[in-house]
DNA sequence: TACCAGGCTGCATTCGTTTGCAAGGACAGC
DNA sequence: GCTGTCCTTGCAAACGAATGCAGCCTGGTA
């Protein structure tokens, strides 16, 4: 494998290096053309080719793909101030839920010649703002966020300022940005309507943090569904984070007061922690306590049992984001939208009617 | 939710713009602290502010800090031809396998203050090389590579010039380069010690594409081990793509011919094909046949049953794959390493002693 | 034939930093 | 007291591309 012994037994550890030809520079295509750099530039650029004669287009253009010649985008930067480059703001890459958002944000970036820079913030504000600070540092001309807090003033601040961003999946209040997400209240709703077919009655909510808005919507939207069904709306524990440890403790202090016959998470891995938590004290799901889920992250249909959750199409929110942040990039759209996407509840077996009471 | 109404009601959309304030550039600095740009550079930068009277360093620093002064890396990068940035090029972020690597990359790399661009190539050697060339004139570092092919022309190509990289998961034959991986075939000779140990003698191997290194390695592992028990070796379906179809396409073939009683997976995604094939079919895992994966990816112990799988250290592989850049970029190391990281066989519920012949 | 209008192209500056070179000052040794 | 040597700092030229402005040439018109 690599490594074993050296391709180039003769040559010593990159003493003498083989003398990199450098890459051809603007300055290099013109003079190749027998054109000012200024002329082969333009000739170059889709935006100002037809400033030139067609023929020196033509000339030019030949010149420079036979020399390979590249734009440094580098220098470019420098001097347009722009980078192509946007930024995006995950909370954790390692959470399942969020890398096929990135990878519709980044096809869709991609094709249109836009690079994308990472940052994982780990939900931790000061990282969020190290990062933020370091990307506009870097030139790039948007952001995509998912790590928007329901009150979040360095966003707050940031859109103040006109840099272009979007939101996706966590939403801020007040806050006069374009924004896409999964349609979370309907999401909710299909949830309870679906446990209350069955025949449950008793159902709690594991809800996911109050800082983002996610979390609130979710919860707000199970209250009143709950109403809505004439049934009892306040069996909800909070947790500070979406995990499946927290899922676990939630659980475990819900089956120590009152135990619930089914429980709606906050998300997925809430949802796991319930699991967790019901298989420690020997209940069975879905026999004893039904439970469900939020995202369909990739696998839950596997799980033990597969977990009802509701499908969020997380790549076409990447995909949305995307375009909404090149509109406004393209200058074409200034005003502010916020798109709400459908999603739809996936019924499998970790839902089923509740134990019969005499039994 | 976001969006609703704009936060200052009166100011037309972005019509008349804050006159958002510059950023302070070396040139403010250096008139602030009544010296010259050049001055203020050196006393900025920790390598040479020895060049630096003390006093004016200490002068210069606190004008820098109460102007909010940062430096403009696109600036830096034109001038010094460097980025302080790293490309990662990985098959999926949306395979379960790769963020956890990904991860330890960036924070070993952010903590030495590089960031990290990503890209996603979909093993398309079209895309690799675009996406590399993308990054090449991005100026970047060094590159981190999780897509390498046995025989990487592309690979091959910029070892030989001399292009700063680390190889990770995937190697390359005669490629004289850093590299690190899990140690697959001691991940292999377990697994297939395991299966013997309860009693399996027809083990097939269902192999992953013999177009990257982890395809052969386990493949030449898994006969190898069978031999060493004295067993057959030449049970073995090679798949084109690590896929859960790919290992369902395959399983169906192995249960077509001679049932084995025990198949090792090329990966876990593989293994999970196999499940989708046994319970097409009818079969029972692990009671009719015994399944096991490779690589441990996360959720593999909540599937159904829990997968038997070899452990690889992912977040650490990335860790690694860093430092090795991290020591070849700061000039320190020059010759290449392959650092192998240690695996372990985690044994869950899908392996189980072979059917009794009889039954 | 002379003049004017456009269409193309060249010139020079700029973006914000880094860095080789040189000049200035201070201090010590003789 | 003079010269030599550091130690600091300033000067200016890059890095590679974009762009306002000016000038050239061509063609059309009076």
């Amino acid at each position: 494998m690599a490594g074993g012994t050296p391709a180039h037994p003769g040559s010593g550890p990159a003493a003498t290096l083989p003398a990199v030809a450098p890459r051809p520079t603007l300055r290099d295509v013109a003079s190749a053309a027998g054109v000012h750099p200024a002329t082969a530039s333009r000739a170059l650029n889709e935006a100002t080719r037809d400033l030139v004669r067609p023929a020196t287009v033509a000339k030019v253009r030949a010149v420079a793909k036979s020399l390979g010649y590249q734009v440094n985008p580098i220098a470019r930067s420098l001097k347009t101030s722009r980078s192509e480059t946007v930024g995006v703001l995950v909370p954790d890459l390692t959470n399942p839920l969020f890398p096929p958002i990135v990878r519709g944000v980044e096809d869709e970036l991609g094709g249109s010649g836009y690079t994308v820079l990472t940052a994982n913030t780990d939900n931790d504000p000061a990282r969020t703002s190290a990062n933020f600070a370091a990307m506009q540092a870097r030139q790039v001309d948007g952001f995509i966020v998912l790590t928007a807090l329901l009150e979040d003033p360095l966003m707050q601040d940031a859109a103040e300022r006109g840099v272009p961003m979007v939101l996706v999946n966590r939403l801020t209040e007040r806050l006069d940005v374009s924004a896409v997400a999964g349609d979370d209240a309907s999401g909710i709703a299909r949830t309870v309507d679906h446990l209350v077919e069955l025949g449950h009655r008793d159902i709690a909510h594991v809800a996911g943090p109050l800082t983002v808005s996610t979390g609130v919507v979710r919860e707000r939207a199970f209250r009143e569904s709950m109403r809505r069904h004439g049934l009892r709306d306040d069996r909800v524990v909070v947790t500070d984070v979406y995990s499946e440890a927290a899922g676990r403790t939630a659980m475990l202090g819900l089956l120590d007061r009152d135990r619930p016959t089914a429980v709606v998470g906050g998300n997925d891995l809430l949802a796991i922690g319930c699991y967790d938590a019901l298989e420690e004290t020997g209940l069975s799901c879905p026999d004893d306590v039904s439970v469900t889920g939020f995202n369909d992250m990739p696998l839950m249909s596997r799980l033990r049992p597969p977990l009802t959750s509701v499908r969020v199409p997380q790549y076409e929110l990447g995909v949305e984001a995307a375009r909404l942040l090149l509109d406004r990039l393209s200058g074409r759209t200034v005003t502010p939208r916020v798109v709400l996407l459908p999603v739809t509840l996936v019924v499998r077996g970790s839902t089923a009617p509740p134990p019969r009471v005499g039994a």
